[in-house]
DNA sequence: TTGACATTTCAATATTTCGGGAAATATAGT
DNA sequence: ACTATATTTCCCGAAATATTGAAATGTCAA
C-alpha cells in the first residue's frame, strides 16, 4: 500500500462518526447494511451519513451496491487489511515492540494455517 | 484503547508529513531523533515540524526528552501497538478476512511464542 | 553577559473539513 | 403519471487544521 492511500484511509477513519459506521459495517459482514439502517442506528442525518459513506468508499474502506430502493454498504475488508499491513510492516517495520500487543489478537486469527471458519 | 484515543491517534497519522515523521521515529528506535535532524531529513520548516511533533506527542505516538540544546523525539511504540490492537480487535472484531494480509507480517513478529531478539 | 544555536510559541492567514437545509435523483408501487 | 421511500448532491456558514513569519524560550560556550 502506498503512503498516500494509507493517509486517505487513516483520514477516513479519523472521525468518530465514520469509525462507528465502519465498525458496524465490519460487524455486518459481507451482507452489509443499508444506508438507512446505518442512519437509524447512529442517528446521523441522511446527508451527513451519505457524505461520510462516500468518504469511506473513496478510501476503499467501503463498497456499495443498490438493492431495490436501498443502497447497501459493506466494509472493505481487503483495504483494511492492507492498511493494517502497511502500518505494521511498511510504517513500523514489524518491530516486535509494536507487534507485542497484537500477539493475543494474532493468536486468534492471524495464524497462517488457521482455517477461516471459526469466526462468529 | 478507547474509541476517542483511537480517533486522536488516527488523526495524528492521517497527514503525510506526520506519517513520515512517525516512520522515521520508528526506524530510529529508542534512541530517537533530534527535531533538527528530522527537519533536515524531511525539509520541513522548524515551526511546522514542531507543530506536527506536538500533535504526535499529544496523541501518545511520540515522546520527547531534552538533550543539550536538542530535543529528542522517540516513537510511542506502546501507543502504536494499542492502536493496531484496537483496529484489529475492537474495531474489526479480529475477522479473518482482515487479518489475512497480516499473516505474513505476523509470522515474523506477532507469534506469541516467538522470542523477541530477532529484530534488527 | 553576550552570542549562537535549537526549538517552541504566538498571531495571522489560507485551506480543509463538518454538518445542515433544501433540492435533485433513483426506485417501487399504484 | 403520481406518490412515497431511499439516498445523494449542492451550497453555505461555522469550526477545525495547516502553514508561515516573527518573536520568545531554553541551552551551551566563551
Amino acid at each position: 500500500m502506498e503512503s498516500n492511500a494509507a493517509v486517505a484511509a487513516l483520514s477516513a477513519l479519523a472521525h468518530a462518526g465514520r469509525l462507528e459506521i465502519f465498525r458496524r459495517l465490519v460487524q455486518a459482514g459481507a451482507a452489509g447494511l443499508a444506508a438507512g439502517e446505518i442512519a437509524r442506528a447512529t442517528g446521523a442525518r441522511p446527508n451527513t451519513l451519505s457524505s461520510n459513506l462516500s468518504i469511506l468508499s473513496a478510501a476503499g474502506l467501503a463498497s456499495s451496491r443498490r438493492e431495490g430502493r436501498s443502497i447497501i454498504y459493506a466494509a472493505g475488508y481487503g483495504r483494511m487489511g492492507d492498511l493494517l499491513a502497511f502500518l505494521l510492516e511498511d510504517c513500523c517495520g514489524g518491530k516486535a515492540a509494536i507487534c507485542a500487543p497484537l500477539a493475543e489478537v494474532a493468536a486468534r486469527c492471524c495464524a497462517p494455517e488457521t482455517p477461516a471458519g471459526a469466526a462468529t
